[in-house]
DNA sequence: TACAAAACCCAGCGGAAAACCGGGGTATAC
DNA sequence: GTATACCCCGGTTTTCCGCTGGGTTTTGTA
């Protein structure tokens, strides 16, 4: 149950595009690897694998970016996840058949969580990642930290 | 999300120590890992792990092997696999403070998906298991498979 | 008391996946 | 037409998981 540095860094990239997500101008992946610390040719790799799954789009050339493909109440954790995880993920994957009745056993209690957590990571979605933000940050500014 | 042959094996292993909790023969090494086809010198190596969470007691020498340590009922997957990831990880945890803000939030997240997901294993008990196989087996042979 | 059967301990290896570059191509604003 | 950005794709490094081997210690049994 290790939240990978893949998921993390795009959450990250993700969250700093829905904060400009009205004024629709694009944002660099240079600058986004530099405020959030991720390496840049690697966040490339994240971004692309994020616009193939319909999750932000870019805008090449000079001036170009990326940006948020929809609003950030329509894009939940679990669509980022899965957009990155499954990209090569499950290629072979039986579903659970064809196994000894003790290993199907434990497969199905197996999907048990996994849904589990899919579930909690349905109810949120990138707005609400921002609003927890905010709300953190004016918390932070009342005692004077 | 993804099961790790080490906690599929393990609790292949606890299983197969269940079915014979009453009688308090042990059973070897060996004999797990030809019936569950499991490397047996890697098997080694998980039952220690499983000993040193005290959910398995050993006995030494000749006619010895390995024995569940508490009654299958009092046993959950979650106490399982926390034995076994648990053993080495966490090293060093912080706990997720000291994170900027943006992965502080990210974090908190993802606690909550595990804590989710050990919900589900926490319901689950060795003896769950062994019902919920048995019924199955019950079940194929009602229909002459 | 010798011997064999078992657990015990520690150390390392091999391959695959994760994380991370690099180089050259292509579109686009100015 | 040039600078700026994305695009594509392959290679490299690092880390971890699954697995193996060698040698030690304990214990039942002949």
């Amino acid at each position: 149950m290790e939240l990978s540095s893949k998921s993390e860094y795009a959450l990250l990239a993700l969250l700093q595009l829905a904060d400009r997500y009205q004024d629709d101008e694009p944002l660099q992946i240079r600058q986004i690897a530099a405020d959030q610390d991720i390496p840049d040719r690697y966040l490339e790799q994240l971004l692309a694998t994020l616009r193939r799954g319909g999750l932000v789009k870019s805008q090449r050339g000079a001036k170009g970016g990326y940006l948020l493909a929809r609003s950030p109440w329509t894009i939940s954790l679990l669509d980022v996840l899965r957009c990155l995880e499954g990209a090569d993920a499950n290629i072979a994957d039986d579903g659970g058949r064809d196994r000894p009745l003790e290993s199907a056993i434990i497969y199905e209690i197996w999907v048990e969580v996994d849904q589990a957590a899919n579930n909690v990571l349905q109810r949120y979605t990138l707005q609400d990642l921002k609003d927890r933000r905010d709300a953190r940050k004016q918390l932070d500014l009342m005692y004077y930290i």
